[in-house]
DNA sequence: AATAATTTTTAGCTTTGCCTAAAATAAAAC
DNA sequence: GTTTTATTTTAGGCAAAGCTAAAAATTATT
């Protein structure tokens, strides 16, 4: 496996976070990177030549079996390097992303089995998402979407999706922590907003 | 405390090896980094507009105060991040230099200091080398150098100074071990080289 | 189907960081 | 104290990554 540079592996990473193994437009992969259209365009060109990406001018960019591989390890990386910040080094589950988006970047096989032992070979990171396993497989997915509940359930929360900081914040506010259990008290019909 | 290049701390982190607070030549930095003169001459000359270091051409480059600061942290978190892959990922001291050198650039204050405490607030790395304090202080260096002692004496080895790998592979074989006891058997004369 | 609006690409510029080759300076040797 | 040698700097190139502005292609609207 070669080395890839820090921008090659956020492009990498970014396109399987919007579209998977499916094809994803240059406007949605620019708005995620937070580059302008035209640099998107010349990154996918260099992506390509790596055969990480099959290109299509005007039309989108897919990841090949080879980048699928790649955006898996850095995803195995980030979600175990979370897994360290939080249960060895106790920081909030809510505030390691931007941490682990670095330390993801470290090329090390060797590092990153020896991480995943030392944290006891854990199958999800502390947000509930699923770690990639060596191989490229991948746990199952925790629990349910909260709107598949009824009011008056009682549930445990074991997967807060990736979102901006304000909602970590504002679950912060309220108290609201992954592991906790709750009864659903009620459930609006307007917005779908849930009362713990 | 700004960001800084991976390049730039490599520079830094160079120049605070080979001279310490002392002014360094333009040669001996280009073979420390591994490029060219040329290109040394010109990463001084960024670095200098930074105020990490002042630069008389032709004569040589000296860190500022500001770019000791900066050296001592590459250092202690060089060390600290060392101390943790031997002492928590079990990793032999001898073959975590290179790993360390991609974990020193992460930045996070924050990380930083919580590692320090994970590990147990170290003040030698796995090498016996002293970690700089947060404010920049620095433990006391361990033991003496092995030429100080005579024959017949008693030393335990507590520090391995900075070698290349050939050195590390030869020790390995000799089965000498960090914190082990030897007799000092006999000093040759030609090459004071020690048999223990 | 033709025009308008949106999206994507191309062209050209900037910075970092490295390179080679040539010119300038400093150090060593005669 | 010149001259030769070694070191350092300048000049000019190249690749990665980003930008803006203009051109081209696609999609949407009448």
């Amino acid at each position: 496996m070669k080395t890839h540079t820090e921008s090659e592996e956020n492009y990498i990473k970014a396109l399987y976070h919007i579209g998977g193994e499916q094809p994803v437009s240059n406007g949605d992969l620019a708005q995620r990177i937070g580059a302008k259209g035209s640099s998107v365009t010349q990154a996918v060109k260099r992506l390509g030549q790596k055969e990480l990406v099959n290109v299509v001018p005007y039309k989108g960019v897919q990841l090949t079996p080879q980048g699928i591989r790649l955006a898996k390890s850095i995803l195995r990386k980030h979600r175990l390097w979370e897994t360290f910040l939080v249960d060895k080094l106790g920081f909030g589950w809510d505030e390691v992303h931007p941490l682990a988006e670095q330390l993801e970047h470290i090329e090390s096989e060797e590092l990153v089995d020896r991480l995943f032992q030392f944290l006891g070979s854990p199958k999800h990171d502390p947000h509930g998402d699923p770690i990639p396993e060596r191989d490229g497989q991948m746990p199952p997915v925790l629990g349910q979407p909260i709107g598949a509940f009824t009011s008056g359930v009682e549930i445990r929360i074991v997967r807060v999706e990736d979102a901006g900081s304000e909602f970590f914040d504002q679950l912060d506010t309220m108290n609201i922590n992954l592991g906790n259990t709750y009864k659903i008290r009620a459930i609006s019909a307007f917005d779908s907003s849930v009362e713990l």
